[in-house]
DNA sequence: TCTGGGGTCCTAGGACCC
DNA sequence: TCTGGGGTCCTAGGACCC
């Protein structure tokens, strides 16, 4: 048995929890550079808020409706989040964080006079030890964990929770949920499957596991089985290493400022040594793109990108800095305005097991203390602190965020003031 | 004016090997 | 009429997720 928790309209609710006076209103979270909304309360759902749609096209409708908005606060959800998981791992031994705001709880053969029950308890311990309104479905699997949760919130909301715990409710769910609200079935697959007919996951459980398989790859045999209540779906319950990092963000407009690229190439590039660093990785490959903007039918477009093998693997920031801006060198070219830039660092390896060049005799002892010191004053005075000369200080590409709340629980000097 | 960012897994096809 | 057979590794691209 598994247990999926989830937190409701999670940013909305760690923005609340600390503006307790906005609990009735309808509240949006912009995603970086307040472009898209990312995340929406009930009323503002219920105003017909659409997710993903661009910020100033709604521009009309938030001020009509009073919405109010924030920009993403990711410092706070995370921290918000760690301590949702805190709670969690406090019912089962094995807690499988699948993403800022969900959890699996593996049940394994434990036994319950009533899961029911347990979801009840989960619910009630977030609520007081957090604040965090949370949903829980609790099932087989955990493709059906997940459909339990979502059912709960649809079908079960004042209850908030929702056991499959006998073949008459697992119908009921079953019946309820359309192909494409199943994990791991999203436009192209729930498109296929209703063109054949089956429109409910009760249906996809009469097509043969040979289509699934055929049609679907072994992604799609796996949640097959899954769907029928046979475990398919490995977990992981040590935080895995990423197998790949990424750092990219939009220009804050659009530019076709070589320098400006730069600067915010070396900033990627320093800010996935710097993941790199704390996952004790270091990586043999890096990626760098350019993108002008889609939405800019009258443009030219132009969608560079490049993949520079490592001489040694690395994670130092000079280093993969000087990667990046060679990359850019290569794929650059004049007369097109750009809107994003990226970084990806790829074939990651323990830095412990650092595979060396022959040919590599530098002395990198030094490099590593110097990088040390710098991480860890960025990560007391905050990121940026210190950078590299190309980064530069004064940010030219500086990110929109008109409504970015306190970090209230992580700098001492952004927390909650409460006047008595 | 303004359209996010960061991941995973799978498959097909090419390079290369014996 | 005829061009071996069987592998591995890597990468690009497509599907999906939050």
């Amino acid at each position: 048995m598994f247990a999926l928790v989830d937190c409701n309209n999670f940013y909305p609710s760690c923005e609340r929890l600390f503006r307790p006076e906005l609990r009735n209103r309808p509240l949006v979270v912009l995603s970086n550079n307040d472009g898209c909304v990312i995340a929406r309360s009930d009323e503002a759902k219920m105003l017909g808020i659409v997710m993903g749609t661009p910020a100033y096209m709604n521009n009309a409708h938030f001020k009509k409706n009073k919405v109010v908005v924030f920009s993403s606060n990711y410092t706070l959800y995370g921290d918000m989040s760690d301590r949702v998981m805190k709670t969690l791992s406090s019912f089962v031994p094995r807690l499988e964080i699948y993403s800022i705001d969900e959890a699996f709880l593996d049940m394994g053969d434990m036994v319950y006079a009533d899961l029911g029950d347990l979801g009840l308890r989960i619910r009630h311990s977030v609520m007081q030890d957090i604040g965090i309104p949370v949903t829980v479905g609790i099932a087989a699997t955990k493709t059906l964990a997940k459909m339990a949760n979502r059912h709960a919130k649809k079908a079960h909301r004042s209850a908030g929770v929702f056991y499959a715990a006998n073949a008459h409710l697992l119908d009921e769910m079953l019946r309820a949920t359309k192909v494409e609200d199943i994990w791991g079935i999203g436009k192209q697959y729930g498109t296929l499957l209703r063109s054949k007919g089956f429109d409910t996951a009760f249906d996809v459980l009469k097509v043969p596991e040979e289509w699934m398989r055929t049609n679907l790859t072994v992604v799609g045999q796996r949640l097959w089985n899954e769907l029928k209540g046979i475990p398919a779906i490995e977990s992981e319950y040590e935080q895995p290493g990423k197998k790949n990092i990424c750092t990219s963000r939009s220009f804050g407009k659009l530019t076709a400022d070589r320098t400006i690229i730069e600067e915010a190439l070396a900033n990627h590039a320093a800010g996935c040594a710097e993941k790199l660093r704390r996952q004790q990785s270091v990586c043999s490959s890096i990626h760098v793109f350019l993108k002008t903007n889609v939405h800019r039918v009258e443009h030219r477009q132009y969608m560079p990108s490049i993949t520079l093998q490592c001489e040694n693997a690395t994670n130092y920031t000079g280093e993969i800095i000087a990667y990046a801006l060679k990359a850019l060198d290569i794929i650059y070219r004049q007369g097109f305005l750009f809107m994003k830039c990226g970084v990806i660092v790829s074939g990651l390896a323990a830095d412990n097991v650092l595979q060396k060049n022959l040919f590599d005799h530098k002395d990198r002892s030094q490099g590593k203390k110097a990088l040390a010191a710098l991480d860890k004053i960025n990560k007391s005075m905050g990121e940026g602190t210190v950078r590299m000369a190309v980064q530069r200080f004064e940010k030219r590409y500086a990110l929109r965020a008109d409504h970015l709340s306190n970090r209230y629980t992580t700098h001492i000097d952004e927390i909650l003031n409460v006047q008595l």
